[in-house]
DNA sequence: ACCTGAACACCGTTCAAGT
DNA sequence: ACCTGAACACCGTTCAAGT
């Protein structure tokens, strides 16, 4: 009795990348079909959000109808875990050409995450669901794990720090999402000050500086305490 | 026009703790309707997963109808925000009766939550969807802010360290969370070595530690951080 | 006044029937 | 061999009809 994996788990993705219906670029014929529907996938949900994407709409954008797509893809969550990929694939090679330090492999890793979060903020909900193991996600961290050992990470804080980063990123994406328009620290600073005072005083603070500065400043508070941990025990 | 705020979004919270429907507890009778559909759906949820929660399971379990359902609550987002908080209810006091410290403060809510959080694993989406802001997520950081403005944090900080732990403790729970039965760890493991060396070689050291010890080092990490940026601006 | 069976407009998925 | 209309078993939500 054979178990089928689940989709976007890690041993479906082994089966995937395994099998020949796998997309192979550079020899033979590439099966554009298969990068155009995934392609068409992410731009549709792109424009109208994840919640309005349906196999339907994806069939009707393709011309084509919701059982041919059971001939390219196992159901909806591969095609959902292939968006997100493809869009990973974006973020560009991670670490930059001359790093300075593994703390600039981390950083460039973060704001590059960041961007594709930023192009793709419908992502979102899809990228916190599954630990993304498609090949553009592994190709990257491979690069960034590769670039921190080589700068004398030990490989368990490098492993760390890898997840660190790439949850910072997801989490100040989720809290900078403004929800019905208006920030989330809107709403904490209109609380009455009577029931909730700490709130109110420190919601105040919030909106004092840039979503970028904010980010920043998260971002090199976790590499300072990497720091401090890489030379505790070097 | 009026608009209609989003169920989950912080204007819709603000609606329903004013109306008149909403819960009251101590005076007048309370409405346990509410409080046992609230409750049901918790339990259903942490039974068979927020995949097989529909309107529909909930109402049977209730011995009543979907349409009832639409009488006590505005739609399922709301029941899923209300399960939410009511499990967020279960976090105890934070912070503790006599903190040491802001350390103390943040790291007994990162544990506090995080025993939420396996306690009531399947809420982990519905976690992550929106920032909780039901009354008793709304109470938690309220008492935790105080807290920490009250041992000398400056508000901005107070609210990026109040902001930065609750990601951690979601992003701790994403990454432990397992996969088709088997260890993220392991399947990073079992890859190519030739193909993905710096993974492979990180994945050996990431097995060696206790999900709880990795847990509390990246929280002593974020900790250190935070002191760092503490000491630097006081 | 309060509840609900049944309908509505979807959804992901499957398969017999077409070419 | 490859594709697909139509069906299947759901889903959240609504409302006319019951009591």
């Amino acid at each position: 009795m054979t178990s089928t994996p689940a989709p976007g788990s890690p041993a479906w993705w082994l089966r995937r990348t395994a099998s020949p219906t796998a997309p192979r670029r550079g020899r033979g014929r590439p099966s554009l079909d298969t990068d155009h529907m995934v392609a068409t996938a992410l731009r549709l949900i792109d424009e109208h959000g994840v919640h309005a994407f349906s196999l339907r709409t994806l069939a009707d954008a393709l011309g084509s109808s919701t059982a041919t797509l059971y001939r390219h893809f196992a159901n909806k969550d591969e095609i959902l875990a292939l968006t997100v990929d493809l869009a990973l694939g974006e973020a560009g090679t991670v670490p930059p050409a001359a790093p300075a330090g593994w703390r600039d492999v981390l950083s460039t890793m973060g704001h590059q995450v960041r961007a594709v979060l930023t192009r793709h903020p419908s992502l979102l909900p899809t990228l916190m669901d599954h630990v993304p193991v498609g090949p553009n996600a592994l190709a990257q961290r491979e690069r960034v794990l590769a670039a921190l050992l080589r700068h004398g990470l030990q490989p368990a804080l490098a492993a760390r720090a890898f997840t660190a980063v790439g949850h910072y990123v997801i989490g100040f994406a989720v809290q900078q999402r403004e929800s019905d328009g208006a920030p989330l620290a809107d709403y904490y600073r209109d609380l009455d000050p009577t029931t909730h005072p700490a709130i109110a005083a420190t919601a105040e603070s919030l909106t004092a500086v840039t979503p970028d500065d904010e980010f920043a400043f998260g971002l090199g508070l976790l590499l300072e305490g990497l720091a401090r941990q890489k030379d505790a025990s070097p």
